[in-house]
DNA sequence: ATCGCAACGGAAAACGTTTTCCGTATAGGT
DNA sequence: ACCTATACGGAAAACGTTTTCCGTTGCGAT
């Protein structure tokens, strides 16, 4: 029933010719008429050869392969990422494997069964509160790129997101617009990203010569409920904050929405920042959220290329963290009509049967 | 400065003996002395010695590996089917290859690069609008499962969620509850996904004896937005309607949400239902929404379990139809407390520095 | 002692390529 | 006619396994 895959002798049988002599015409190699090579090539398409990658790599001592690890189930964060390092790969005629490993032991044979693969390379991504342990290679010699993700081994390569400067970047903006009685809400503190944001909050005050105020940065959970549940209480404080910028944009939703509930206007009497760029959320909010882009297409996309490079290259190591970008929408009350920056939701709202 | 793995041949020489016997002690295999077998199982340990899956899988005809290829980006209905694939092949020891294919020259490279692979089978997923062409596998022999994916040709195997029978779960509730005068609003028709809800929601008011009315179904984009302009027509009718059953859990935030800041109460007034169990939305919203599942998870799951079965066994055709499962929240004024059912979103508002 | 039979483990083929090396024509020069 | 250089294409090794087949060895039974 499944009959077996046409090979290279079979070319080379139909072609009349021997098993080299087709590898040399179908691949420009070695010295052959022009005439026999077009033979090769007919014979080959007439029986629709595909030659068999696994020989291949077999001899060459490379799969054209690299192995990715996602931790944390797949999620909006990782699918950027994912897309950005397909992207890179995809020039080249290097395949992805993908393996989701929630815990150490599941990661631990998703690696083993990389390296018997041999493949060419691991991408780690997925970001868990902490730095990560790195991943056993027993002995390969490998090269691995950590993407989204912070590995304790100072040999490792980690590209990562600038939290400190996204965060710099959105309390800057608010700034700059002459908004003062800034408040921070955010997520868990056990979360690194979270430290490193409100770091770049607290630069940004210090850089302007404006105080912080400890009341000002809340911490919860990554939830619209805990930005409404913030919302309330920092509008309830007197004197009045003038803005807010928000660790995430789940978090921002729910500080909006809470405000206009309360009778608070958004951008003018309170503007409001996120962080994520989640354009679900941002862009359904009313109004449309201004917030932190980690680029995170971007980073996948740098990790795919530095992996390339790695592959047969030198093996540098150390802590990347690549830029974060301001995608400015209503919130934050600069965006004035139609800015190229702004996203709005696609809307077209054709009524039917 | 990358040493070669170690090989079979490696392990023979430190255990002093031959390839063959060493193949042998490793996989259980032939007549051995349990005392050589301890021996190369030391030596193996001891150099920390993978088998080439290469060499292996060129011998087997089996390289133990699935391709995948979504067609759309990844996004919230990808994943869930990703990891229910993943969740089938777990226990075996098969890999994934990863592929996303936006467009058709890009999905028949994919597909080349797979066979070449030599691939025990291929699953493609991604929903277009409509249903796709089959993919071209040039005379190879290898099974092939559309998972939410529809196909034209019928000897392929395509598994979809019964969107028919889960918004037929859907009204059937909201009749169940006594509503009466219930509307739908929903995405694009030019969506199959959309015709087939809209022909559930049918059903189950014909089953009900209830007269639907043409101005009652809505179609518009898949947004808040045009859930929340949807909401503003719907809330001026009279006699007024009871119930709205939305294609969407967006479209269902942004009915809920124009429907409250209307002085419209959910569930008292009218109650909602919405559809795809996004619960980033549909938790989120006041009150969380009620609405269907298409259960990708299981969808994904059986996707690689039929898969499983036909690499080495008969090869079924036809399409599919995998059952929803209605997640009974608040906003449909069932659910009283705390059911089983609700999912609330996660949430515990720690206040701090 | 001789035979037979297990038990053990080695040798070699096979999988489908690529690539090096070599043999044979053919052509060109004397 | 002979030598040589070149063009062409075949033979075979190599990649790292698995598996079949066969040769030894040692043992117990006659």
């Amino acid at each position: 029933m499944t009959k077996p895959p046409v090979t290279i002798r079979d070319v080379a049988r139909l072609a009349g010719v021997s098993v080299g002599t087709v590898s040399k015409a179908l691949n420009g190699y070695g010295q052959l008429r022009e005439q026999t090579r077009d033979a090769v090539r007919n014979a080959a398409e007439r029986l629709g050869f595909r030659p068999n990658d696994l020989a291949q790599s077999l001899l060459r001592k490379r799969s054209f392969t690299v192995g990715l690890i996602s931790t944390d189930s797949y999620g909006r964060f990782s699918i950027p990422v994912l897309e950005g390092i397909e992207s890179a790969l995809e020039p080249t005629r290097l395949s992805v494997f993908l393996c989701r490993a929630d815990d150490p032991v599941r990661e631990r044979r998703h690696v083993d069964s990389l390296l018997a693969k041999r493949v060419d390379g691991i991408i780690v991504t997925g970001r868990r509160t902490d730095r990560r342990s790195p991943v056993d290679l027993g002995g390969a010699s490998v090269p691995v790129v950590y993407a989204f993700a912070q590995v304790a081994d100072p040999r490792a390569l980690c590209l990562l997101p600038d939290d400190r400067g996204g965060a710099r970047l959105a309390v800057d903006h608010l700034i700059g617009l002459g908004r003062r009685r800034i408040a921070h809400v955010t997520g868990p503190v056990d979360f690194e990203a979270v430290r490193k944001r409100r770091q770049g909050f607290r630069d940004a005050l210090a850089a302007a010569g404006l105080r912080g105020r400890a009341g000002h940065v809340l911490t919860g959970a990554w939830s619209e409920a805990f930005g409404r549940e913030a919302a309330q209480y920092l509008a309830g404080l007197r004197p009045a904050i003038d803005a807010i910028f928000c660790g995430s944009d789940q978090i921002a939703r729910g500080v909006i929405d809470s405000l206009r509930e309360t009778g608070v206007r958004v951008p003018d009497d309170v503007a409001v920042v996120g962080f994520d760029n989640w354009d679900v959320i941002a862009a359904a909010t009313r109004p449309p959220i201004t917030t932190v882009d980690m680029n995170l297409h971007e980073l996948g996309r740098q990790a795919g290329l530095r992996l390339l490079d790695m592959i047969d290259g030198p093996r540098p190591s150390g802590v990347e963290c690549l830029p974060c970008r301001l995608v400015v929408r209503q919130s934050c009350g600069a965006a004035t009509g139609a800015s190229a920056d702004i996203l709005p939701e696609h809307h077209d709202g054709a009524y039917a049967a």
